[in-house]
DNA sequence: GAATCAATTACGGTTATCGTAATAGTATGG
DNA sequence: CCATACTATTACGATAACCGTAATTGATTC
């Protein structure tokens, strides 16, 4: 089914829900991110990951440090700051409501 | 709180959810869902809305068509086109899988 | 020490998002 | 009837997000 591909504008919001909830237990490097988004089937490609991950740092939801290596290609661990939490809490109350709405008429 | 407004780019994703959920029940009307998320505490503009169901009648998801009066800003119905149930089913999954991984740690 | 793997950056084109202002039918009241 | 307010959408131009592909580079392994 390649709704999946079409459906991207809605997905890669809860994906970035995702991201703020795993950056909250332990650092987010984005290569694992990639992987566990293709885990999940879909196909994410790092001109969109990275981009996202840095805007949601530029934002200051997230606060990123090299967790391994050296030099500007090593990897980057995001985890969650202050400002992201409260966006997190945000939009769980948003996620829960439409969880319900959804829920309510599922086998209509 | 003011997170609402920059928290735009995830909770725009979660309306659109909203919209295909209603558009499903009973034709759903640009004007009318303006001011159902401004009751939500979300203000969204006409620049921000109308554009939004546009591509999505563009994308298959939604169909319209005038439900009152005549002329080219006369109310516009949305209604869930077969390619909309079946991304909002798709999505559906995904919420709840989102909600079940947010709910778990609430009280983290 | 050559090749592979892990991980990110760079780039340039396309599409989405945004607020404000303009437009135009419809109902209301005097 | 006609002025006013309300319902509802369109138009517009600027900014920002998104996308895939290709390039880069440090670490590992054989």
């Amino acid at each position: 089914m390649d709704m999946k591909e079409i459906a991207r504008e809605i997905l890669l919001g809860l994906w970035k829900v995702h991201i703020l909830h795993h950056a909250a237990e332990k650092p987010v490097v984005g290569f694992w991110m990639m992987q566990e988004l293709r885990r999940h089937g879909y196909d994410v490609s790092p001109g969109t990951l990275y981009p996202m991950l840095k805007r949601m740092e530029r934002n200051g939801w997230l606060s990123s440090g090299y967790v391994r290596g050296k030099g500007v290609h090593a990897p980057r661990g995001y985890s969650l700051a202050p400002k992201g939490r409260r966006v997190l809490n945000l939009v769980r109350k948003q996620v829960e409501e439409l969880w319900q709405e959804l829920d309510e008429h599922t086998g209509k």
